[in-house]
DNA sequence: TATTGATAACTGACCGGTCAGTTATTTAGA
DNA sequence: TCTAAATAACTGACCGGTCAGTTATCAATA
C-alpha cells in the first residue's frame, strides 16, 4: 500500500500532547477504570503511538493522577469564587452553593472524576485523599460553618450542622453518579438544577425556626 | 521436609465451598476493583487453591456476579417487609423507611457492593440494570408513590415526587459511600442512624403544607 | 475392626494471551 | 544537515484459566 503523498505521518506538537493525552485518558479511564483501561486505547484515542506518552508522562499511575487533579482544578476556583461573594444570609448563601454545583456538575465531567476517586479510593489512596483535603472538606466544612453561624444568629434551628450540610448537598453527589451509572443502562435521569431547586428550597422550610 | 503427622492437606466440604469464595471475593473485589483483583488473592483468603475455585465457578465473571447478586438479595427482603406493613401517614412511613435503611447500611456490607456497582457498571451492565430494576426503582418508586399519595390528601406540599424522594434517601448513600471511600483515608466518618433522624425531620418540616 | 478400592474434592505447576514499559528506527521541522 | 518528536516493533512480567496428579473420604469386603 503506497503511503498517501504530501500527508506527513504525524506532526510535532510538543505543546500539546500532555493536555490532549490527559483527556484521552480521562474518557478511557471513566469507561473502564484504572486497571482496566489500556494504554494503547488512551494513546489512540489521544491520535498518538504507545510510545509518545511516554515522552510525557513516566506510568501509568502518572496519567491518572494527572486526569484525577486535573478535576479538581476548576472546582477549587468556583469553590474560591463562591467564598468571595459577600457573606449573606444562609438562605442566600445555600442557593447560590447549590445552584453553582448543580451548574457545574451538569456542563462538566465531574461525575466520571467522582467515580474514579470513589472506585479507586482503596488503589490510590493520595488521589482520595487529595479530593477530600483540597475540595470536600472545604466545601462541606464552609457550608457547616455558614449553618453554625446561622444558627448562633437564631436564623436556623439546632442540629449537627455536618449533618445538616451533608443532607444539603448529598442529592447533587447522588445525581451525578446516578448519571454516570445507571443512565446509560437506560434509567430515567434526573435534571440536576430543577432537583436542586426543590430540595433546597424544601430543606430550607424545615431548617428555619 | 516431612509432612506434619495428622495434619490432612485440605478437607472435603464441597457444600461450603461456594459461600466462602464468594465472601472472599467481595472483599478483594471490593478492596481493587473488578480488573485488579487477582483469582490467587481470593482463593488464598478463601483457604483453597486457584483450581479449587474453578470447581465452582466457570469465569473470574461469574464470581463477581454471585457477588453483586448476593448483595441484592437481603436488601429485597427489608423492602418487601417494609411494603408489607399497613400504609401509615408519610411522616412514619418516610421515618420507618430511613431508619431500617440507616440500620442495614450501618450493619452490612452494603456500601462495597455500591461501590462495586457504581465502579464496574460500565463493564458490567447487565449487573447495573439487576441492582437498578430489582432495587432502586422499587425503592425509589414505592417512596415517590407514597408521597404522591401523600400530596393527593394534601397532607405534602406539591412539587415532583421523584424529586423528594431522592432528596429524602440521598444522604443515607452519600453516607455509605462516604464510608468506603474516605473513612479509609482518616476522614471523620458520619453516624448513619442520627445523620438520617436529623435529616427525615427537617425534610418533613419542609415538606408538610 | 481393619484393609482395600473407588471416587471426587482439591492442589499446584504450567500455558498462552495480554499489556505496561523499552528501544531501534524513522521523519518532521528548523 | 542536525535534533528531537514520534513511531512501531519488541520484551518480559503477570494473570486467567487448564489439567495431570494427589489426597481425603467413604463404602465394600475380609
Amino acid at each position: 500500500m503506497p503511503l498517501p503523498a504530501g500527508q506527513p505521518k504525524f506532526r510535532r506538537r510538543k505543546a500539546d500532547r500532555p493536555d490532549e493525552i490527559v483527556a484521552a485518558a480521562f474518557e478511557v479511564f471513566g469507561e473502564k477504570g484504572f486497571a482496566a483501561a489500556r494504554l494503547d486505547d488512551i494513546a489512540a484515542r489521544a491520535g498518538v503511538s504507545k510510545g509518545a506518552i511516554y515522552l510525557y508522562f513516566a506510568t501509568k499511575e502518572d496519567i491518572f493522577q494527572a486526569v484525577v487533579e486535573q478535576g479538581v482544578a476548576p472546582n477549587l476556583h468556583n469553590l474560591a469564587a463562591l467564598a468571595a461573594a459577600n457573606p449573606q444570609s444562609f438562605p442566600e448563601l445555600a442557593r447560590a452553593f447549590t445552584q453553582m454545583m448543580a451548574q457545574v456538575a451538569s456542563t462538566t465531567p465531574l461525575g466520571g472524576i467522582i467515580k474514579m476517586v470513589i472506585a479507586e479510593a482503596r488503589n490510590f489512596p493520595e488521589l482520595a485523599r487529595v479530593w477530600h483535603d483540597r475540595l470536600i472538606v472545604p466545601a462541606l466544612g464552609g457550608v457547616s460553618a455558614a449553618i453554625a453561624a446561622a444558627q448562633a444568629r437564631g436564623e436556623i434551628r439546632p442540629g449537627d450542622p455536618r449533618h445538616y450540610a451533608a443532607g444539603l448537598i448529598s442529592p447533587l453527589l447522588v445525581g451525578v453518579i446516578w448519571r454516570e451509572t445507571f443512565t446509560p443502562i437506560g434509567a430515567e435521569p434526573f435534571d440536576l438544577p430543577v432537583l436542586m431547586e426543590q430540595h433546597v428550597e424544601t430543606l430550607l422550610r424545615g431548617m428555619v425556626p
